[in-house]
RNA sequence: AGCGGGAUUGUGUAAUGGUAGCACGACAGACUCUGACUCUGUUUGUGAGGGUUCGAAUCCUUCUCCCGCUGCCA
C-alpha cells in the first residue's frame, strides 16, 4: 500500500529541504482543513491521503483543523462526523486538533497591524456598489475609501468589531492592486460583518475574516511548512504569500496546489450531494450509493481499499475522472483475501433430490476462505430439498453452459454431484421446481472415478435456510459524467441503482451476522450486513461489489420473481 | 478577452535528452469444487505543425483544445 512513489509535491518539498531551501532543517508539517458544513466524500480521501501521506513520508506531522470562519455555513454537527470518518480511514492527528475560529483574536490583531502599516483600509462600499466598481478585464476597480487615513480605518474597524454597523455596511480591505489581472489581488475583502451566531464563538464576534486572510495566518501560526490544497486556489497563492509577507507571523508556509480527482458515474460537489439527500433521490448521506465516506462504509468499502485506491490514482496537476472500476478492483482485492465465504441464493428455485431419503440431514465442512488456509471450515447442512439460483437451471442452455439442464450433471459445492432428471412448471409455464438424482459416491463433491464435472453451483438447505433481504446496487447515474457542462444530474439518475431482493435464502450461519460483517457470497459478490436495517434473524445485506464475470459466461435471463422495488426505488 | 493552470493508449499514472513502462479495463488462452482468484498472452498512446540535436514525451517556437477565477463562500 505504501507506494511512496515520488510526485511533484515531493519534488517541491525535496527542493525546500535541500541546503538553502526554505524548509532546510525543518520537520515537514501539513494540515487537513475541512469546512464543517457537510460529510466527507471520496474526494476528501484523496486530499487526506496527500496531506497525511506527505507528512508521513517525511516523518512529519499533519494537523486537523476545522475551517470555520464563515458562521453562516458551518455546524458543530459535522465536526464529530468528520473526525470519526478520518479515524475510520486510519489517519490520526494526535492532539493537534484546531478550529480556525480559535485564532479570531490573533487574526484581528494582525488585521490591525496591517491597517497601521497602511496596507488595509475600511471600505464603505455596499455589496452592490462593490460589484459595480469591481472593474473588468482591463478596467481597474475603484474605491473612494482607498486613501482613508490609517487612524480613521483603525477607529472604524474597532467599531465594526463592536457591532456599531449593520451587515454589509463596510468591510476591511487589503490595499494591494486595483488593476491586477488577478482579481483576487484587487484589494480583496479581509473582514466582513455578520450578525450570525458562530457554532463555537457564539455572539462573541460579529466580524469574520475571509478564507484568504485567515488561512495563511492559521497555517503560519501552527507552523505548517506546506499548505497543500486543490487547484482552484492557485489564483489565490499570490494573496496567500502577500498575507504571509505583510503580517507579523512566526513562519512562512508554502502553498502547493494539486488537481482534483473525481469518479465517473458520480457527482462530488457538496451542493449536489446535498440535493440528492434533500430531494430524496437517495436515502440519506449514508445511502450506500453515495460517494460519502459514511455511504461507502455502509456499502461495505474498507478503509484499506479506499486508501489503496487513493495511492493508485496518483497526484498531479490535472483534474481527472477515475473509473469506478478501479475502486471496485481495490475492494475485491482486499475482500478476496479476507472475506469469509458463504452460500446465499438470491433468486431461489427448489431442487428436489429424488433418491435422497426424506427427513435425512447431513453436514458438510466447507472452507471459509480458500485463499486463507488458516480460516478453517464451517458446518453446512444438506437435505432432500435445497434452494438453487434460478438461473443455474435452463431448459435450452446456450453453448458452454456449465450448470443444470435436463440430463446434465453439476456439482453442488462441497456436497454431491447431481444429475437433472426433470422439472415442473406452473400454469403459465414458469419453472417451479427442478428434480435431480444424486450420486452417493461423490460425497463432499469429490469424484472417486475421476470424471470431470464442468459446473459447480452454490445451494442452501431448505430445512435450515434463513430468509434474507439483499440490496443490489448499481451506478447512481446513467451518464459517466453527470456533472458535465449543460447537464442536469437529476435527469440522469439511474432508475436501476437499487434493486431490493426479498426472500433470498441464506445459509444458517448468516442468521446472526452483525453490522458491517462482510462475506463473499459464492459466485455472486461481496456483501455487507446493513448497519441500519439488519436485525438478528432478519438479516439485510448490501452488495458491496459483484464478482468479476468473464464475458464467456452465458447470461441467463434474469427472472424477476422474488424481486421487488424498495420503498425508495426511483 | 485579462490572469492562472493543463494536455502521454478506453481510464489513471511513470519516463526531465537515450528501448514509451506500470496499474485498472477490454479481449484471448491455461488452471479451477466459486465462469471468482491465479497464471500467460494480445490490442490501443506522447493534441497539431515547425525547429534544435546523432537522438525529443522531455528543450525552443507557433497553433489547437480543455479547466479554474471576476462572492462581503471555502
Amino acid at each position: 500500500m505504501e507506494e511512496s512513489t515520488k510526485n511533484f509535491i515531493h519534488a517541491f518539498i525535496d527542493e525546500d529541504l535541500a541546503p538553502g531551501g526554505r524548509s532546510e532543517g525543518k520537520r515537514i508539517h501539513t494540515r487537513f482543513p475541512p469546512e464543517p458544513n457537510g460529510y466527507l466524500h471520496i474526494g476528501h480521501c484523496y486530499a487526506l491521503n496527500i496531506d497525511f501521506g506527505t507528512a508521513e513520508k517525511y516523518g512529519g506531522l499533519c494537523n486537523l483543523r476545522m475551517d470555520d470562519t464563515n458562521p453562516a455555513k458551518e455546524d458543530e454537527e459535522f465536526v464529530d462526523a468528520i473526525k470519526e470518518d478520518i479515524h475510520w480511514l486510519g489517519y490520526d492527528w494526535d492532539d493537534r486538533f484546531y478550529y480556525g475560529s480559535d485564532y479570531f483574536p490573533k487574526t484581528y490583531e494582525l488585521a490591525v497591524g496591517l491597517i497601521m502599516k497602511g496596507l488595509a483600509y475600511v471600505c464603505e462600499l455596499t455589496p452592490e456598489e462593490f460589484k459595480t466598481m469591481r472593474g473588468d478585464v482591463g478596467v481597474p476597480a475603484t474605491s473612494p475609501y482607498r486613501e482613508r487615513p490609517a487612524p480613521e480605518s483603525l477607529d472604524l474597524f474597532e467599531r465594526m468589531k463592536n457591532g456599531e454597523f449593520p451587515e454589509g455596511a463596510m468591510t476591511l480591505r487589503a490595499k494591494i492592486d486595483l488593476a491586477s489581472g488577478n482579481f483576487n489581488m484587487r484589494d480583496p475583502v479581509l473582514y466582513r460583518i455578520r450578525y450570525i451566531e458562530h457554532h463555537r464563538q457564539g455572539t462573541e464576534w460579529c466580524i469574520f475574516p475571509m478564507y484568504d486572510f485567515a488561512h495563511p495566518i492559521q497555517d503560519a501560526l501552527e507552523g505548517i511548512t506546506h499548505s497543500l490544497c486543490s487547484l482552484e486556489y492557485e489564483d489565490h497563492r499570490p494573496l496567500y504569500d502577500w498575507v504571509i509577507a505583510n503580517t507579523d507571523v512566526p513562519s512562512r508556509p508554502r502553498q502547493i496546489e494539486f488537481g482534483r480527482r473525481s469518479i465517473n458515474y458520480s457527482v462530488m460537489s457538496k451542493r449536489k450531494l446535498r440535493r440528492l439527500v434533500e430531494e430524496k433521490y437517495v436515502d440519506g448521506w449514508d445511502d450506500p450509493r453515495m460517494p460519502t465516506l459514511c455511504g461507502l462504509r455502509r456499502r461495505g468499502y474498507t478503509p484499506g481499499s479506499i486508501r489503496d485506491f487513493c495511492d493508485r490514482i496518483g497526484v498531479g496537476k490535472t483534474s481527472n475522472s477515475i473509473e469506478y472500476a478501479l475502486l471496485e478492483h481495490c475492494l475485491r482485492e482486499e475482500l478476496n483475501a479476507h472475506a469469509p465465504r458463504a452460500m446465499v441464493v438470491l433468486r431461489p428455485l427448489k431442487l428436489v433430490i429424488e433418491n435422497y431419503p426424506d427427513g435425512k440431514t447431513e453436514h458438510f465442512a466447507v472452507e471459509n476462505n480458500p485463499e486463507d488456509e488458516n480460516s478453517g471450515t464451517r458446518d453446512v447442512s444438506f437435505s432432500r430439498e435445497i434452494w438453487i439460483e434460478s438461473d443455474d437451471f435452463m431448459l435450452d442452455p446456450p453453448k458452454k453452459y456449465n450448470r443444470l439442464s435436463l440430463g446434465s450433471e453439476v456439482r453442488l459445492k462441497s456436497a454431491y454431484i447431481v444429475k437433472c432428471t426433470g422439472y415442473e412448471t406452473d400454469a403459465s409455464g414458469d419453472i417451479t421446481l427442478v428434480k435431480a438424482q444424486y450420486d452417493p459416491e461423490t460425497r463432499g463433491g469429490t469424484t472417486p472415478d475421476g470424471r470431470k464435472v464442468r459446473g459447480t453451483i452454490h445451494w442452501v438447505d431448505s430445512l435450515s435456510a434463513v430468509d434474507a433481504e439483499v440490496r443490489i446496487y448499481d451506478n447512481l447515474f446513467t451518464d459517466p459524467d453527470p456533472d458535465g457542462p449543460g447537464k442536469d444530474f437529476t435527469e440522469l439518475l439511474n432508475p436501476m441503482s437499487l434493486e431490493t431482493l426479498l426472500g433470498c435464502k441464506a445459509e444458517k450461519a448468516l442468521e446472526t451476522a452483525g453490522a458491517h460483517d462482510t462475506f463473499q457470497f459464492l459466485r455472486l459478490g461481496y456483501f455487507t450486513v446493513d448497519s441500519k436495517d439488519s436485525k438478528p434473524g432478519k438479516p439485510v445485506f448490501n452488495r458491496s461489489v459483484a464478482l468479476k464475470e468473464s464475458a464467456a459466461k452465458p447470461r441467463a435471463t434474469a427472472p424477476a420473481e422474488p424481486s421487488q422495488a424498495g420503498p425508495d426505488r426511483m
